[in-house]
DNA sequence: TCTTTGTATTGCTTGTTGTAATACATACTA
DNA sequence: TAGTATGTATTACAACAAGCAATACAAAGA
């Protein structure tokens, strides 16, 4: 799976890496049970530190997404927890982002097709 | 029109007053050409600093939101540019959140009902 | 003249981010 | 047994953002 870093953008490196796996697991792109780069790997061809691909895989243990072993490196957790609501600060992020399409004019039918585009 | 901030979150809170004041535009909560607090008043009313209110409501301006006048203080614009296109930014944002719930097994009509209520 | 408006400036503290250089425990492999 | 690869821990550092504080300014109205 490859991983793209926007070197401009706000979001801290570790955080956007985090972010792509995680799509990748709802995308299909990363399996269960699949193995993930070890972080030197991944730090070594991304140019970054490994500290910082480390900090992304332990946000992503935290959140159950993926396992860590010494032995057998990262994978993506076969179980993963499914609690079938949906936080508050992300309730709060897609107000936000639907009231700004909104005002500019976006249709509604153009979100909720964004919805199955990436909901799949 | 009430804003509360959450004191927990990371979201700054300069960008917190910036959020709910566009969601309240986009809910009709606030009305074009309505006068909005002064910075001092609502510094004062929230406890916080004069210049975190001025920066959120510079951020509106510079978004065009709002426009801000030494005489009149600040008010909702009545025309707000429509390019009717959502940045990609919130693109990644949206399918970001999107990924996650499908992963903890939100279904899709659940977030588009979601929309439906946030768009209106 | 006084008040109210947004704005500008400067300095300070605090926390986050990212890097850097090591080192460690574990487990597989030659 | 020695070497290697894995995630992890530690410490230090630079850079930056956020928020506060205090003060001042320009503009316009009462």
């Amino acid at each position: 799976m490859v991983i793209r870093i926007d070197e401009l953008s706000d979001v801290p490196i570790y955080q956007q890496i985090r972010n792509q796996i995680v799509m990748g697991i709802s995308g299909g792109e990363l399996a269960a049970g699949e193995q993930l780069p070890t972080v030197r790997a991944l730090a070594l061809e991304m140019g970054i530190n490994i500290m910082t691909v480390s900090k992304a895989y332990q946000l992503l243990k935290t959140e159950g997404y993926i396992m860590t072993d010494r032995k057998n490196g990262a994978r993506v957790r076969t179980e993963i927890n499914k609690q079938a609501t949906i936080p508050d600060l992300n309730k709060t992020e897609l107000r936000r982002i639907v009231s700004e399409a909104r005002i500019s004019g976006v249709p509604k039918e153009e979100i909720i097709q964004l919805i199955h585009e990436y909901y799949g």
